[in-house]
DNA sequence: GTATGTTGTTCGGCATGGCCGAACGCTGTC
DNA sequence: GACAGCGTTCGGCCATGCCGAACAACATAC
């Protein structure tokens, strides 16, 4: 056995787990020995656990080239995910008021692994064509979203994902743990975070950590766009009080249901 | 054994999906003595699929109720479908100059068990608030795109989904097979497919099929909107006609890498 | 307060079911 | 026409996933 998957769990779901991830990862489509190769795993393993995965939709193969893909059924799942997303059904309102109030596009994440998954969007509300990012993930360390979540985590996860790698992606990327280190503190602090072209240039973005009756957070909300428009010197107080008031109330609203422990 | 779990298939795995599916459905988080009667499946065997599950983050373990529901690695999969999907990026470009040719939104979906799913969505070009319905599921009989493809199936297939269950959504919407299947051959000869508030009441739809070079349908494309603006005498057959230009536009460009087969 | 019903979780042994090496049919290439 | 690559199938060994039963934690009932 190559690799030898942790005890206690079932080796063939969680073989059939990373086919999926490899098939999401790659670009284009894979077939059973490139699988096979790149998992560990002997070729007619690999052809059965896709054969069980065709059945369910959640991969299908190319009738064609006879590589396989992800399937249909993974993107009802993934939808379903988002349906069934508390903290975004409940960013809803608060997002909607957010961008009319400050006049830009707002993003609602969530923490996964060293990066930020956007789970909600609310476009600027002007007419102009945006994409829409739900489902994107970003670098925790490049975007105000996971920077403002970063600040309230416990001791112990703040430590592990400062520790990791932090590549930059522009000039003004924090790349070094120490600058991070201090940076969060100073979020903490505020209350806010800002990143200012450290993932996009010209590209800025304010939030602020939304955390449930515990303290911890659960995710945040943010203002994004230009950053010459959002960091003016005339706008940037108001913007980041409007965000961090948008967010104390998230958290109220999530924390709602249990009483707050001391 | 309950469900003998067709031969070929891994147990587990297929175990692993249903669960998935189950978690997808249920609009409330699941608990595993539920899911295993659900399912079938002894309890600690569903505790078991869970945990390598969750490892990889496709389930989520809510700590305060200790139920389950799908992780955020679910909506990565689901985005990483759409990014894969070959109709769909080649589709941009002819659904950009579709909505802005007609000034309405248009729809790219593929045919999903009786379900249509929409894996493109273009607003409709003026500026009104509009919700993004990438990743919806529509019932076929009730939705253009679902006509428009059902109408270029091969005979047998085309036999088993009008068994199926067609229910009534609206008072238009066509609930019998054998006039469903009339229409459809009146679809197929004209290359179009209309639908006028079956599905929702005040909307309409007007789609026609994406076929490879077999002349087997991949999806479809089409127009959706307000059934008064769309179907109104002077516009419903300069839409119909713009909206089977792209079809085949879109069809060519599909089957463009290989030549086509007589 | 105790009693009783849940829940999610752990344990260990049986035998089932998944794994792998090898062989197959097929499609393209040199 | 031999070859190399692919996805697929087969069969037998034994690892491994399965299940019944016991557990701890919590909520409820009385």
């Amino acid at each position: 056995m190559t690799t030898p998957a942790r005890r206690g769990t079932i080796q063939s779901v969680d073989r059939a787990a990373r086919i999926l991830k490899a098939l999401s990862a790659g670009t284009a489509h894979l077939g059973v020995t490139e699988l096979a190769q790149r998992l560990h795993i002997a070729k007619a393993t690999v052809h059965g656990l896709l054969r069980t995965l065709e059945r369910q939709e959640l991969v299908e193969q190319d009738p064609e080239s006879a590589k396989y893909r992800l399937g249909p059924a993974m993107l009802l799942l993934g939808n379903a995910y988002l349906d069934n997303h508390e903290l975004r059904s409940r960013s809803f309102i608060w997002a909607d008021s957010l961008a009319n109030r400050v006049g830009e596009a707002v993003r609602v994440g969530v923490l996964h692994g060293r990066s930020v998954l956007i789970v909600h969007h609310v476009f600027r509300p002007d007419g102009s064509v945006q994409i829409l990012e739900v489902g994107a993930s970003i670098p925790w360390h490049a975007c105000a979203l996971g920077k403002a979540i970063a600040a309230q985590l416990e001791p112990d996860r703040r430590r592990s994902i400062l520790a990791g790698p932090m590549p930059r992606l522009t000039g003004r990327t924090i790349a070094d743990p120490h600058e991070m280190s201090e940076v969060l503190d100073a979020i903490g602090e505020r209350g806010v975070a800002v990143e200012d072209q450290e993932a996009i240039v010209g590209e800025a973005e304010v939030a602020a950590a939304i955390v449930d009756h515990h303290g911890h957070p659960v995710g945040a909300i943010g203002v994004a766009g230009p950053a010459e428009r959002l960091l003016a010197e005339a706008r940037a107080e108001a913007i980041a009080l409007a965000v961090r008031d948008v967010a104390r109330g998230l958290s109220r609203d999530m924390g709602a249901r249990r009483i707050a422990h001391p």
